[in-house]
DNA sequence: TGAGGCATAGAATAATCATTCCATCTGCCT
DNA sequence: AGGCAGATGGAATGATTATTCTATGCCTCA
């Protein structure tokens, strides 16, 4: 029903011109020709599309101040076979409006080439660059500045700051780490080795705060260790793939970094990217400007 | 609230968090306490919110693959008369990503050129995040085929695969060893734990092969031990950022990967892709189609 | 093993909604 | 002035939709 709008009038003239932009053309070229009460309606129509897409019948004719039945009639004056078609069409531009999501993305990037044959490497590789690629642009937009601020804040504010990741996950912790020790910060990174891990919940508190990091399927250590984090009180940096993670309950900043639905491995590539910004951020905050700070990092040991 | 960080949980509600987002975050608090299809819907409903918006009761279950009613049962769950309340929340966010679609687009280009104010967290990981896509690019580019396949080659006759990275490096070796070792691959990361780098040389023979990853400034201890098994006749493949690094010499293969000259700060993001794309791509000429290799991987903890 | 409490599915119901119908009105032509 | 065609308002209708209800299944705990 949705997937197939089935306007039975109002084709596209222009395959490139969206539904509603045709639509709204339809609608001016006709205007002339219309009676009274219905050129009310496309003026409302023009001006209001979001009403348009959203209002019952009822609702739009009470604000168009016409009555119900003239609603329909303008449909069918535009060749709609009644209101629910013709509000598709206003819905589409809604639609079209909201966040790209991944899925659209992921799409275009299938479109792009020809990612079937796996087995040459270098498509491979241009594969994995390619999600790579589009994690970091979804990662732009999703992540929301005041979240940015809040977890630099916290962290600024830390004694300590523990980095909590595991199995898949570890790369990230580590990266973070590094880059904090460089910069001067007093990092402990959570590393499971020894088997100490819980003993580190008994040396942390509520004036340092935990960093922790994991992804679908969730790393077992790391899910019991968040709730015993929050329980003694210390602030949570939580850096997942969705709020229904286990280790989203408890925390104060939440960092939601999506799966792609169609990727071969998750990449890394994007919570890489926002751990380094959190890290630099702080410096920033702290201190001096950048370069100063990535003089210092950019002169020491890899 | 932010003042006082009393933390109760989650991010408090504050006037600036769109109704849907707050929605979002309430879906997942109390995500832990719904039974097992309130959870289905949940996740479907953080998964599809256009879905949400527009889709009568009946479409959603379906899609969701619920009943209708347990959709209303759902909508009555987080505190709504019914599914009609808790749609105009989903609704909400179409209508305000709808409207400043335009203007907003054009701030966004208007800031993406001034890149000078690192102050904000948010624009620096713009600027992080447009590092690593370039870098990605410049990966595809600069990889030659041949060496991928006969990286891959010297791998797939390995008895055991060690990997070397330490310092900034030690993400990227961490990464490596992890997908190698889902992948079922022989993998030893050398991590200088227990200041035994050296013993590792001992045991390794011309039938292994060494992955060696390291950037400038090289960290002195893998500078060190790669031509200590080179001097075994052991295989090397180079991850590193210049033909006249202190690794290629003696290296069978060697992946340049440039640093970008602006770039405030190496992500690793390009030789975590490189890496990857290594193991994944051994095990498909190996063994079957990326797809079964992938499902292994996917259903391990992270 | 049996009883009790929840969760669920599916049908029944109540509400809402789009659409149609018809009486009335308006303007226009003869 | 009278008749006609189209337009309009408003109520009636029929369809769709949200919601409620109840029987059934499932799990838990005694």
């Amino acid at each position: 029903m949705r997937k197939h709008p089935k306007r039975s009038g109002m084709q596209t003239k222009s395959a490139q011109l969206s539904a509603y932009d045709s639509l709204r053309e339809g609608i001016a070229q006709r205007y002339p020709l219309l009676s009274d009460r219905l050129r009310v309606i496309a003026e409302f129509a023009l001006e209001h599309p979001t009403d348009m897409a959203l209002g019952t019948v009822a609702e739009v004719a009470a604000r168009a101040k016409v009555q119900p039945s003239a609603i329909v009639r303008f449909a069918h004056a535009l060749g709609f076979g009644g209101f629910t078609e013709l509000q598709q069409v206003f819905r589409s531009r809604l639609v079209a409006g909201a966040v790209p999501s991944y899925r659209e993305r992921i799409d275009g990037l299938r479109r792009d080439g020809s990612f079937q044959d796996s087995s040459n490497p270098h498509e491979l590789l241009a594969r994995f660059a390619s999600e790579g690629t589009v994690s970091l642009e979804n990662l732009q937009e999703s992540v929301r500045d005041a979240d940015l601020k809040r977890a630099i804040g916290l962290m600024g504010q830390a004694h300590a700051i523990y980095v909590l990741g595991l199995g898949g996950s570890f790369p990230v912790a580590a990266h973070l780490t590094y880059v904090l020790r460089r910069l001067g910060r007093r990092a402990i990174l959570l590393d499971g080795l020894g088997n100490v891990l819980v003993d580190h919940v008994l040396t942390a508190t509520r004036r340092d705060v935990v960093i922790a990091v994991s992804f679908r399927p969730y790393n077992p250590e790391t899910v019991q260790l968040v709730p015993e984090f929050h329980a003694r009180g210390v602030p949570i940096i939580a850096v997942t793939d969705s709020l229904l993670s286990p280790i989203v309950h408890g925390a104060d900043v939440v960092f939601e970094i999506p799966d792609m639905p169609e990727a071969v491995l998750r990449t890394m590539v994007a919570p890489m990217c926002l751990v380094q910004s959190l890290a630099v951020g702080l410096t920033i905050k702290a201190n001096e400007p950048l370069t100063s700070g990535a003089t210092r990092l950019a002169s020491s040991p890899r």
